[in-house]
DNA sequence: TCAGATTACTTGTTAATTGCAAGTGAAAAT
DNA sequence: ATTTTCACTTGCAATTAACAAGTAATCTGA
């Protein structure tokens, strides 16, 4: 499926390194994450998550998100304001990354969420497919 | 099994958090899939890598994966200049992960390495199974 | 044995990125 | 009409990364 982009001088064509460039930064998962698991889908909702991205991070994270393809920008049709963001499917294949970082922090970390851990544990396909499915209900744009 | 660290002020105990906090970098998960998929133990052989560390990061990176005993540091009995670095049992759980991001990388980005992919496609609990047996024949010590 | 090479770094210095605080313009709410 | 909300931008300081050079300990070959 990958098209050609004009890809700016990657360090190498390697493919976890191409998934470092792209995702391996201190906020772009945490994005993803709150898109996710947690449905948001604007800036302001993305500044108040609880780890306090400052707001021009924010701004450059989402057009290189944007950029990338996994997640896509809609105006909000009842407030000129507004804009939506969206995982694209690319984005949404990010969920087994995400899915496995987190089973790999509740086995070696502290952490919080035992919850979702749990949900995790009892059934891994089980929980990529409710996540999917909760997403297929508020899909982004064919864009 | 996760151990009381002293943890010197995390965002926020979201366990995705927390692995982007000790992995969310352009380095750290590229030195960890040389020791996984490569058997690369030193620093020469880091540093020789493809994308071209910086000698001063990866010194940093190193020290940083130990902290969080990802790897292990070991002298070398044959060489007393050289320092023999492995993975720990923690630092081979993250197979996953990498995986799940190097099949991520395949689906949606030009990339090379396609019979990497092929291995990981065909059977992907075979592959980390085939990665961990490789692994237990050079394991780290104890520590 | 001793000069030269190798190994695992450290130490500057510069460039890039991140983070903080404040501000902006368009649109909506009161 | 004024205030508030929203999605940003701008300017600046602090942190981090990258580049180049150097160093101490050890090993290797003549």
């Amino acid at each position: 499926m990958p098209r050609s982009r004009p890809r700016n001088k990657l360090r190498s064509g390697c493919p976890l390194n191409v998934s470092v460039e792209i995702l391996g930064d201190r906020w772009s998962l945490l994005i993803i994450r709150d898109m996710m698991l947690r449905g948001f889908r604007s800036y302001t909702q993305f500044l108040d998550s609880y780890e306090r991205i400052a707001t021009n991070i924010l701004a450059h994270r989402l057009k290189k998100l944007e950029h990338y393809g996994i997640i896509a920008t809609q105006e909000d049709p009842l407030d000129g304001r507004k804009l939506i963001y969206t995982l694209t499917e690319k984005g949404m294949d990010l969920a087994p990354v995400l899915t496995e970082m987190v089973l790999w922090t509740a086995a070696h970390e502290e952490h919080q969420n035992p919850e979702l851990i749990r949900q995790i544990k009892k059934d891994k396909q089980k929980f990529l497919a409710s996540v999917r499915q909760r997403w297929l209900g508020n899909p982004s744009p064919v864009n």
